[in-house]
DNA sequence: GCCGAAGCTTAGGAAACCTTACTATACTGG
DNA sequence: CCAGTATAGTAAGGTTTCCTAAGCTTCGGC
């Protein structure tokens, strides 16, 4: 009874198999001795550009709420990750950018996202787990996006 | 160029099918009039016997911790969807067990999970929909398991 | 120059988990 | 049989990660 086992649910296998891939990234970040970080300020290094990004566009990005975002976004500038410089080509906007740290933050993050890839490559075959890849990120086309609009009119 | 975009980090992937998948459920079980009903719920009917289950081995079967699954399971009696009895081979223990209310739920979702993975098998094609949930369970194989073991030593 | 839209932020809250610690029953070796 | 330890369930309280609602500020067209 090796792969013929009955399968779980999808949601079951999706829950859990987060559950590892932040545990495994969480792992890495804390051996590296970034112990201000958490799994969820991913959401910024993930999305942010080496030239700077506006909150709203973090938010969108990562398909969570302004707010949310804002949060993440304060928690890494106080850590001295990112520095908010006003944006230029509008007076409202603030670029949120990588300080010197955040980049070697990022750096570093990206790596260890290959590394933790490679050993799930590794696991089951590289070509099975790009498929799998490929088939989560085409299931995710056409879906919502964000999962609020830059400003609900507020009525 | 359709497929050779470049994909996700599998944080993103996982993380946003997730939501999709929990969003969808949702929908389904609100549609269907179970508006006491959350998705963390179904961390419970995902795991429960027909029979009946320890409190103990739902908390193990959803990775989670006992009191974790208490709070869920204290919801659903409370909503009528389960009853305590009391184990007779073991006097500590009692058996959760669905009431006639439950089990109506517990096939009403486990249609709708089947529902749900056929519009994905249809999106994506059903054999690469199959390969992939495959693919993810072998990667979940040889890991954690439950969040915490069955009674932390108390140091 | 005014007004709606777009940008960021504040305040408050909810959901889904967790840790720690307690009680009551069961099992085990002396 | 009975002391000690492990295990089932539970209570209390906290953390993390999101959310909604409601500002305030700046922009841009009229």
């Amino acid at each position: 009874m090796s792969t013929s086992e009955k399968r779980l649910p999808v949601g079951q296998l999706l829950g859990l198999m987060l559950r590892r891939f932040r545990a495994d990234l969480y792992a890495l970040g804390q051996e590296a001795g970034y112990a201000n970080l958490r799994e969820s300020h991913l959401q910024v290094f993930g999305n942010i550009d080496w030239t700077g990004t506006r909150l709203t566009d973090l938010a969108a990005r990562a398909s969570m709420t302004r707010p949310s975002m804002l949060e993440l976004v304060d928690d890494l500038e106080k850590a001295g990750y990112l520095e908010r410089r006003p944006d230029a080509s509008d007076g409202r906007a603030k670029l949120i950018c990588l300080t010197r740290d955040g980049r070697r933050v990022l750096a570093r993050a990206l790596r260890a996202v290959r590394d933790i890839e490679r050993v799930y490559a590794d696991e089951v075959g590289s070509e099975r787990f790009e498929a799998a890849c490929r088939t989560l990120q085409e299931l995710l086309r056409g879906t919502p996006g964000p999962r609020s609009s830059p400003n609900p009119p507020a009525r």
